[in-house]
DNA sequence: TCATTCAGGTGTATTTTTTACACTTTTTGC
DNA sequence: GCAAAAAGTGTAAAAAATACACCTGAATGA
């Protein structure tokens, strides 16, 4: 079957962004790709919108088809739409990123991916596409989230200790931060309680164990 | 001639939402639909996105061809591409936003629109498709740009006293400022410099003007 | 068992930034 | 020449951000 048109019109696909925190260091998530172009690169996950779809739940359902994550929260980051960005055909990509807990989703190949696997952010290999431009943007819009809103915390389990969260903002914003007055930021938020719990690290004291007050929502502060 | 594909594609357009001051108010720029669908309708100037251009080249455009608006700072707002938002066809949208000095422009109706004219942001017809999302969200983003670049700078004319350029902030963020403060917060920015001139405006004294030592470029602060 | 190690946990003083606030100046019109 | 109206100017108080040092509790191994 072939659908026809009065004039030439792009393809669009979503790509996805999905960062995390593995061994103190800024993640991302990136396939194989299997056909061509660009066979055997690392690229974002993503694909063509479907017909009835709105261009969030295709950004979800490519996620879930190539990695197997699923229910993320997702923002849309720009529209990328060079004419030259595919040697092929001229395709319109709407990109989006979301951020994941620590470790929490082992990505598993898809169907249309050879590979899936996180790359540490300061270590990529060579990209498909602009898949490099949209990475780059993601994480520059990740820095700047940080300092008017609560993103920080999607990175988080479902508890968590005030040093993994300070060191969640350390390597994002790739500086050391002050304990004491980090801990008053985050107590002057309120939208973290006590877990009621500690958690034992290493050969040293105890930490407390936070849960967000309303898990999932994002806040804007400032 | 048509255009066939293996799988249904989308139209793509760009729409874009063009800001001035009138009249102490904030006022946008609309075209009136000559052919349906809301044959009559007010909407954002805009139009599908050719085969060789970029997703910008295409809203600058559309822009001149439906208003006879040139060479204006374009930015990527959004894009919009919920399956219903055209009754006739999927049509995906990337809506842009531009800022232009005070009454500078006379909009004059293209071919492919009836008329075109401004309209103050709290006094809009009913739009066509969802161009009423669009604006809300391109309002919202120029009153959150206001905090962190200097974006209100793109309404004032080449040159401008800083009583006007104080209205247009008041005027984004509906509220009265300190005049005192506000200056001290222009001149901390080190963006202005005297041109050496002043301006009558009414029954009193004088205002000093000022220019831009960098005009055109936008700046991020704080 | 006791000394060492190591991240967890806490408060105050200083600096910087933001806010609040009132009067004089210069022009025009009557 | 006087009334009207926006232009122009500085300082003090409040709030926010920053700098900074010591004790705690658990584990380890001598």
């Amino acid at each position: 079957m072939t659908f026809c048109y009065d004039y030439a019109r792009p393809a669009v696909t979503t790509d996805i962004a999905v960062f995390t925190i593995q061994d103190q260091r800024l993640a991302v998530l990136l396939i194989q790709r299997g056909g061509e172009p660009f066979a055997g690169h690392w690229a974002l996950p993503g694909g063509f919108v479907e017909a009835d779809e709105t261009l969030e739940a295709c950004a979800l359902r490519e996620l879930a088809e190539e990695t197997g994550i699923q229910g993320v929260w997702l923002e849309q980051l720009y529209t990328f739409g060079n004419p030259e960005r595919d040697p092929r055909d001229r395709v319109i990509s709407v990109a989006y990123f979301a951020l994941v807990p620590m470790a929490s989703l082992n990505p598993r190949a898809g169907s249309d991916a050879q590979d899936a696997r996180w790359f540490f952010i300061d270590d990529l290999p060579e990209l498909a596409f602009d898949h490099r431009d949209i990475l780059d943007l993601a994480q520059h819009r990740l820095r700047a989230k940080l300092d008017y809103s609560t993103v920080a915390f999607s990175f988080m389990n479902e508890t968590f200790t005030l040093g993994e969260l300070q060191t969640v903002y350390e390597i994002v914003r790739g500086e050391t931060l002050d304990k004491r007055n980090f801990r008053k930021f985050v107590k002057s938020l309120n939208l973290v309680e006590d877990a009621g719990a500690t958690r034992r690290n290493g050969t040293h004291k105890p930490a407390r164990l936070y849960r967000l007050i309303q898990p999932g929502h994002l806040h804007y502060i400032r």
